[in-house]
DNA sequence: GAAATTTTTGCAACCGGTTGCAAACGGGTG
DNA sequence: CACCCGTTTGCAACCGGTTGCAAAAATTTC
């Protein structure tokens, strides 16, 4: 089917390291050889295959890009940003959808098979033990919005969500407020706990601020609406730190759907600050996590990773920023 | 690094093809030397090197996954889709984003280079010529959310925008309205220029309707709500069909945040009903778009494909459905 | 229990490339 | 022109598997 190695040398008339040396750099190729070589791969239309010479050399160009989060628009985003950084790069971005997967077991074999120069991990949520088992597979590994752990055993890109969760008690103590929550997404979720530490810890310098906590079982929105619903009923906090924007808006939806206003009776900021909490339907206060340099970092660091596997790991911790919008009363004083 | 064939043949004290045997189904082994080889497998830690084979083998169960469309939520969910099913039939996506790409070229030779077994297009936006540019290559495509035309070169699995179009129009028309139009999405997309004929055609049948028309540049929040936010300068019509759901979220929020009342005043009827399209903060009436069955048959005719390259081309259109929600007043009578 | 038949196994060539090594080449010196 | 040295080239082995073929082993038949 298509054009081999073997016979752009025979039309060449030379031998096949020839060709293979035309197409590797660095090869030592003469101008007049190189010449000819090129001219016959034109002709037949021949383009070298990747996977026979991954054989040899060892290398694929093929990047694991896992995830479970495939409900979350902000992973568009993320997605896009990985793709495009990888191609730019000459990496092949191999996807991995580990929805409803709970073992990751399957995903490092299939990877292996493949094998894959290395793999992003790109997840909030997926317990850490996923990054881990890929690292043990000897695979190098990035392990984009995950937990930095302080034993770190992989790579870790993202923000600090202790500190998000204790940025976001702040801005809700500088409201003014007198009884403040966290609604966060699902415990089982790394993010979400570190989150909820940030904000307890927080809280715990003003024990005079009520503080209540509850979590929705997932990011989603009507996770976030059916929460809030539950909440509205009995007495609700002044305002919500919402562990996510999809959560947030779902949120909010329920607060206006039950005739309270959203700054003035109840407020809510988010976490992610995706396209569409800028939308003015939405128009939430959030606080932005900086996905673009996160994923920009991610694929610098596993393009760093691909030459010397056994570096020592290390965490990118990004900060995070609050983007103040319609959904929280604006700071006293 | 990894284990080899090799090795593993060693350790059981078998040849090498036995052990190959044993880890491609269909191939005469005894009971007793598959024991003795998956035993010495398993001490080993060995899994096959799914490239390797892919080179005498000729299937490599790569699948191009190639998109243009990151920035539609609703591509989350196609990518969902997708990546789960093609997982659960063995087939691995490799995913290109073609945004920005003018020419199918580059990503052509790129597939080439990795052997995929097959391109699926997942887009309503790209020209058809990517679509035949795999396939001039050599490799079984399917254009998910294509346009089929009537000279079909390719498979194609999706709706038939120009019906959507009628369909539209049907609506708005059985509204009672006397001036009605169509807010498209880019006009370089074939979705939208068939969706515009098909609107327009069915409205040359009432001729005492005013009947308009205009173009947002993007499949976009901002660009639908610029859009109609300059429609609103002049006089608008009673109610637009919208080309996306997306475009009609932001044309929506232009529509009220100008102190107008959204089914009222001027009412919207969108295009995909994507997940946030039912959210109640949004309640967009919409055409539904079954893009779970999209998906599922473009998959099904992908793994017929692969024993069966050169199958004559079909379109798979599937029907729509009006979904009544709250930004369209009612019918009448 | 021998012959005929079927099943299992190993050999060796092959898939499409890469690469260490040594031979061939080219050009500069003396 | 012989000699030397740095480049360029081809040979052949190898990467990790698969597979047609024939020999070996197991099973059936009489």
């Amino acid at each position: 089917m298509a054009v081999t190695l073997k016979e752009v040398a025979e039309r060449a008339g030379v031998s096949r390291s020839a060709v293979s040396r035309t197409f590797t750099d660095g090869a030592s190729v003469s101008a007049k050889m190189r010449r000819k070589v090129e001219k016959a791969a034109r002709d037949l239309g021949y383009s070298p295959n990747a996977l026979a010479s991954s054989l040899t050399t060892g290398r694929t160009k093929l990047i694991g890009l896992v995830s479970d989060n495939f409900h979350n628009p902000i992973f568009l985003e993320v997605f896009d940003l990985f793709t495009r950084g990888l191609q730019d790069r000459g990496l092949r971005p191999l996807l991995v959808n580990l929805t409803e997967e709970k073992n990751p077991e399957n995903s490092v074999r299939m990877l292996k098979q493949y094998s894959v120069d290395g793999v992003v991990v790109a997840s909030s949520t997926l317990p850490t033990e996923f990054a881990r088992a890929f690292r043990d597979a000897g695979v190098p590994v990035v392990h984009s919005f995950g937990r930095s752990a302080a034993a770190l055993q992989v790579h870790v890109v993202g923000v600090d969500n202790v500190e998000c969760g204790r940025m976001a008690a702040r801005e809700l103590v500088a409201r003014g407020h007198t009884h403040v929550a966290f609604l966060g997404g699902p415990d089982t979720a790394t993010s979400t706990q570190d989150r909820y530490t940030g904000f307890m810890s927080e809280m715990a310098a003003h024990p005079k601020i009520k503080t209540t906590y509850s979590f929705a079982d997932a990011y989603s929105f009507y996770a976030g609406r059916r929460e809030m619903l539950r909440l509205l009923k009995n007495t609700p906090a002044q305002a919500y730190f919402c562990g996510d924007d999809v959560l947030s808006i779902g949120a909010v939806s329920a607060i206006r759907d039950s005739g309270l206003s959203c700054p003035n009776d109840v407020g809510v900021i988010g976490m992610n600050d995706m396209e569409m909490a800028r939308w003015e339907s939405n128009d939430l206060t959030t606080i932005h996590q900086p996905i673009r340099e996160i994923v920009t970092s991610s694929i610098e660091l596993m393009v760093a990773m691909l030459d010397e596997p056994d570096r020592y790991p290390e965490a990118r911790i990004f900060p995070l920023s609050v983007v103040e919008r319609g959904t929280l009363i604006p700071r006293i004083k």
